[in-house]
RNA sequence: GGGCGGAUAGCUCAGUUGGUAGAGCAAUGCCCUUACAAGGCAUGGGUCGCAGGUUCAAGUCCUGUUCCGCCUACCA
């Protein structure tokens, strides 16, 4: 079934082998999750990309973080389901709709809203959802039979059935107050889809003249247009500047309009003039101000931002043109105090990037105290757990201020309220079945509210919605709470939040266990990767030129907890070599086991090969506690580095003499079942991380394979761990590097074999003579010699490792002085660690404070040290004795 | 205004109970040694932002401080 790679090709090659798996994990229903299967369960509901979207380096890594963690899951026998769709992102979809209409001319209001709403529908059809064919190019383990869309038939049950419940609690409610309002995009806007950015402007003081004839009193505004909707003046009834003033009248300049001085707390006596305009119609303070007063309130600008006809003569004007021209005429009144540069923050569309206008508007809200309660202590007992926790406090902080949620929108795509107003008897239906007529007077037809639902509101519900909810399905039953949630933190208070105050609202439960808050993933310079900057890698490119499998490899390696990741090729390029390191170690392996070797692991294994086995078992239990704890560099790190360091560095060079043709056969075999036995774990090992290149390696391997997707994660032994193994060989890899070292610092080239002769105590010289062939072939020498006590290194080249004495004779070949310099440099930094660790024996409160273990060390490498530095001193002598 | 994060090798960053500072890339030298030049071997490089404190011992804990970045807020 599938093709076996021949062993011909020099490099990995990705495009094949992704394509190949991928359709072989869907059409193996692999992806597909079965709430009958056994295993206990893991759940992940995908953050679900807008319909509009194309896949961007926050998608990448967001996937990549949950593959991971479901591929995981999946190999360690859980009962895994990966619920993926997508969100109909109300306003960015309808903007969207909106643009291309104009392209043709056409403004949605010509359209009409069914017309609109069907082209919405087309456009999802055609060009939504091209994202998550993009998902599949990362290798995401997404179940596609369970595909989601907010506003899909269950999923909008759900939201009309979570709308009723809360109403019917009271948890929702319709009333006039300060919104947020998106002049562009024509529709009110909650708290958090503003977004607020510094601002130079000024701030204007205006005197305000008294009715009876005197000075007034002096306003400070940034937004004087505002100033035609006043209807009073606050200051604050402390302040003794306008002690007599509460209670007098004002003529508000340019109106003509009478307005009085109130005394309000509020008012900052420190600000400005310790006196405030007060415009309750646009703004949200004004407005409580109002309230308390029982003032009126005077919408000036309109939903377009143009000045209404209660502005008077300004009427019509944009209110920007409005605020100069206001201005300018308060000048010419001799009113305009003066005019102060000003630096403060304006609010912004989050969708269209227009100034939002706040406005007294009739809305539909969420109250959401009542709901922020057990989403705080949900937390706080641990039910749901903020990976990592320095986000809690932030949680709790929002969580805790929090503020009633607008939840209606005044455009046409999304989930229309299931409002209903009697025109009869003016009282509002709310029910998930539009009603024939009023249940209160009966009157026929009964006309559902305008208004849709904010796009938040249905994804707060997803992780339960998409599992069925309200039904008791089984899904639900079997897969709620969900695990774990993967997403960017900047998403925190939008989704999350949310998902916590209606999940447990709801469904009385959590909705995850875990929330894994990853970063931003910015470009090479740190910046933030956006369209305007022309800075946006697509991830698309990236793994068409250096493939998923390394792509995938570089996130995880970057992904360290909270941490901005900065994407670059380079950086992708070296986890790509990587790949094809793994790639060349498979060719290595496939060279020499075939279709015979045996498929256990043999049971007398060599000393090297105990070695490699216990590093893997502790690389195992990393890699296991990195990905456990979400903490993904980590793991991907301890892969590399075993695999790249460990294995291919010294392990495969160390065992190529048994696996040459003069072994005796039944030694070969032995070595060859051994290999490809710790090869096979590490294709296990990595295969959540670099799912492709490990299934295509995996199937490569001779005899017969499963889909490594389901194969079982290598567990660690805790009894094939050697740290006596582990140490013997560190010693013999010392040895070797020292003969390297001595012929790299040497110049001796690497066609000249060498002698090594090794001199000291016989109990520290057994082991590298049960390994002699290892300590011959790996720095290139001809033979291994071992010397009496006696030996006098003349003319050699010397290291001193755990005592004993590494001698490289160089008869002709040594250049002195390169020696010398050699050996001093080794024994001044020896004589530095020396210097310190006596300093530290030497302390008497440390050996009276500190731990056994801890001064027995240190004793011992001091020890170690006098003796190596006897050993170098004495043979720096000898070849200063050349010298001079 | 409040909160959070960062400041560690030339660059980008790890460093989880305090116990001799690590990686990748870059750099330097030598090598086409039959798995791999997308490679191998070896080497150089850091007073861990600054100032105090706790401790036998601090990159790691505490206090203060400077400079960046982010989030949040009803000073008009």
């Amino acid at each position: 079934m599938k093709e076996k790679n021949t062993g011909t090709d020099k490099t990995y090659n990705p495009k094949t082998s992704e394509e190949k798996w991928y359709a072989e994990w869907v059409s193996s229903g692999a992806f597909h999750a079965d709430h009958l299967r056994q295993g206990e369960a893991y759940s992940i509901v995908i953050p679900p990309p807008n319909v509009t979207g194309s896949l961007h380096m926050g998608h990448a890594l967001n996937v990549t973080l949950q593959d991971v963690l479901i591929r995981y899951a999946r190999m360690n026998g859980r009962n895994t389901i990966w619920v993926v769709g997508t969100d109909h992102a109300g306003i960015a979809t309808q903007n969207v709709v909106e643009r291309e209409l104009k392209k043709e001319g056409i403004a949605r209001q010509q359209l009409g809203r069914e017309a609109f709403e069907e082209r919405v529908w087309k456009w999802k059809e055609q060009s939504g959802g091209t994202i998550l064919h993009q998902l599949k190019r990362l290798g995401a383990a997404c179940d596609w039979e369970r595909e989601r869309f907010t506003m899909d038939e269950g999923l909008s049950r759900a939201v009309k059935e979570a709308f009723v419940r809360l109403y019917e609690k009271g948890l929702i409610y319709k009333g006039r107050y300060i919104i947020n309002w998106c002049p562009r995009c024509h529709t009110a806007l909650s708290d958090l889809e503003v977004s607020f950015e510094e601002n130079k402007g000024s701030l204007w003081h205006i005197r305000y003249p008294e009715e009876a004839g005197g000075e007034g009193i002096v306003v400070a505004t940034t937004r004087p247009e505002t100033m035609l909707g006043d209807t009073a003046v606050a200051v604050n009834p402390k302040d003794e500047r306008y002690a007599g003033m509460i209670g007098k009248t004002l003529r508000l300049p340019l109106m003509n309009r009478l307005i009085p001085v109130v005394g309000d707390p509020m008012v900052d006596r420190e600000f400005g003039t310790g006196a405030v305009k007060i415009t309750p119609a646009h703004d949200a303070n004004d407005f409580e101000v109002a309230m308390r007063h029982g003032l009126p309130s005077v919408r000036v600008i309109d939903d377009s931002g143009i000045m209404t006809l209660d502005a008077g003569s300004w009427a019509g004007q944009d209110r920007f043109a409005c605020r100069e021209s206001v201005v300018a005429k308060l000048a010419e009144d001799g009113l305009l105090v003066r005019e102060e540069p000003y630096v403060n923050n304006i609010g912004r569309c989050y969708r269209c990037q227009t100034i939002v206008e706040p406005a007294e508007s009739m809305q539909w809200f969420v109250k959401t105290k009542p709901l922020a309660e057990p989403a705080i202590e949900a937390v706080r007992s641990g039910q749901t757990r903020i990976i990592p926790a320095q986000w809690e406090k932030t949680y709790f902080e929002w969580m805790e201020n929090i503020r009633d949620w607008c939840i209606s929108r005044q455009i046409w795509w999304g989930h229309r309220i299931p409002a209903y107003h009697c025109s009869a008897c003016d009282k509002t239906i709310v029910d998930a079945e539009k009603p024939s007529k009023c249940p209160y007077c009966g009157q026929q037809d009964p006309k559902q509210e305008e208004d849709v639902l904010d796009t938040w509101f249905s994804s707060g519900l997803w992780p339960f919605s998409t599992l069925g909810w309200p039904d008791k399905t089984a899904e639900l039953e079997r897969y709620y709470p969900t695990t774990v949630l993967v997403t960017g933190f900047d998403i925190l208070f939008f989704w999350v939040a949310r998902m916590m105050m209606m999940g447990l609202e709801c469904t009385g439960k959590v909705p995850f266990r875990d929330v894994v808050l990853h970063a931003l993933v910015r470009d090479a310079k740190g910046e933030k990767m956006s369209k305007t900057r022309g800075n946006v890698i697509d991830p698309l490119e990236v793994i068409d030129k250096f493939g998923t499998d390394a792509f995938r490899f570089t996130l995880v390696i970057l992904a360290a907890q909270g941490r901005d990741i900065r994407m670059s090729d380079d950086r992708v390029e070296g986890y790509r070599n990587f790949m094809n390191k793994l790639f060349q170690a498979g060719r290595f392996v496939m060279m020499h086991a075939d279709e015979t070797t045996a498929r256990e692991l043999p049971k007398n294994l060599t000393v090297v090969d105990r070695w490699i086995f216990s590093r893997l078992q502790r690389v195992i239990d990393e890699i296991r506690k990195g990905i456990e704890e979400y903490r993904f560099n980590d793991a991907g790190h301890a892969f590399y580095h075993f695999v790249w360091h460990e294995f291919c560095d010294w392990y495969l060079e160390m065992i190529k003499p048994s696996l040459e043709p003069e072994v005796a056969a039944q030694d070969r075999e032995r070595q060859r079942a051994v290999l490809l036995r710790a090869y096979e774990t590490i294709m296990a090992l990595g295969h959540p991380f670099i799912p492709f290149i490990t299934e295509e390696l995996w199937h490569t391997l001779p005899g017969d394979h499963g889909l490594l997707y389901d194969t079982r994660y290598p567990s660690s032994d805790a009894a094939v761990i050697d740290a006596d193994v582990e140490k013997d060989m560190e010693y013999l890899m010392d040895v070797v590097r020292a003969v390297r070292n001595i012929r790299s610092e040497l110049n001796v080239p690497p066609s000249r074999k060498v002698e090594i002769r090794l001199k000291g105590q016989s109990d520290r010289l057994s082991f590298l003579k049960e390994h002699e062939e290892i300590l011959r072939r790996l720095p290139r020498a001809e033979q291994v010699v071992y010397v009496n006590s006696d030996y006098i290194p003349k003319g050699d080249a010397t290291a001193v490792v755990n005592g004993i004495e590494v001698c490289v004779p160089l008869a002709g070949l040594i250049d002195f002085d390169q020696e010398a310099k050699r050996l001093r440099k080794e024994i001044d930094k020896s004589n530095a660690e020396l210097a310190r660790v006596t300093g530290q024996l030497r302390n008497d409160k440390f050996i009276a404070n500190a731990p056994e273990d801890i001064v027995e060390t240190l004793r011992n490498r001091q020890a170690a040290l006098e003796e190596k530095l006897e050993k170098l001193g004495k043979n720096l002598e000898l070849v200063s004795g050349y010298l001079s």
